[in-house]
DNA sequence: GTGATGTTTGCGTGATTGCGCAAGTAATGA
DNA sequence: TCATTACTTGCGCAATCACGCAAACATCAC
């Protein structure tokens, strides 16, 4: 199953998607995460905020189904959840012109 | 020139357009306009809202580049700016899987 | 255990968003 | 001109969002 249903959930499900994608910040992750697996405090630090707030950026990118993230000691490391994200993000651009 | 440019710049505009379809209801006009123009109260007819709030959402699609708009007489009508607008849609809803 | 590092959670604030409603503008026809 | 239809704009309210900061939590080395 692609997943449910009415037209009225799938639209907002994409709402929620775009809404994730709504903010340079995490476009820049995504940016980040498109080359490889990144740290939170590495994402911070490229990105230019804080850990906390990069916190909660990934922590909206993952409820949308964009980013998995896996613990490595003490370390959790964020990856892309799918290509399509990152297919995604293009046609955006493309869109923006 | 595809438009101006840093980096920045760029994510900036994307993350506009994503919050221009970060909507039920505006993703809900989209695909009624995927089928032809149509005009501001035949939007908020078939979307169910206020014709104020209708005018409200596509003034945003308009300002994010998505949509165009036509009068004829009294009446606006409204259409797609491009058919990409559509491929982002649906790259959304496979992203929402 | 203690301390150090890395991440998440909670709180407060200022900004933005969607909505309903009223008022304003634009074009048409009597 | 006046009325009607069609749309846009302004205002106020409740909800949501991004951010900074402090506190809590988790893991590891010692």
């Amino acid at each position: 199953m692609v997943s449910s249903n009415s037209p009225e959930q799938s639209r907002e499900r994409a709402a929620t998607v775009a809404r994730a994608l709504a903010d340079a910040k995490r476009l820049c992750v995504l940016e980040r995460l498109a080359e490889g697996e990144r740290s939170v405090g590495e994402l911070s630090r490229d990105v230019g905020c804080q850990v906390p707030n990069m916190s909660q950026h990934l922590a909206v990118l993952r409820s949308a189904g964009l980013v998995l993230s896996r613990r490595d000691g003490s370390t959790v490391y964020y990856r892309l959840a799918d290509e399509t994200v990152i297919d995604a993000y293009r046609i955006l651009q493309q869109v923006a012109g």
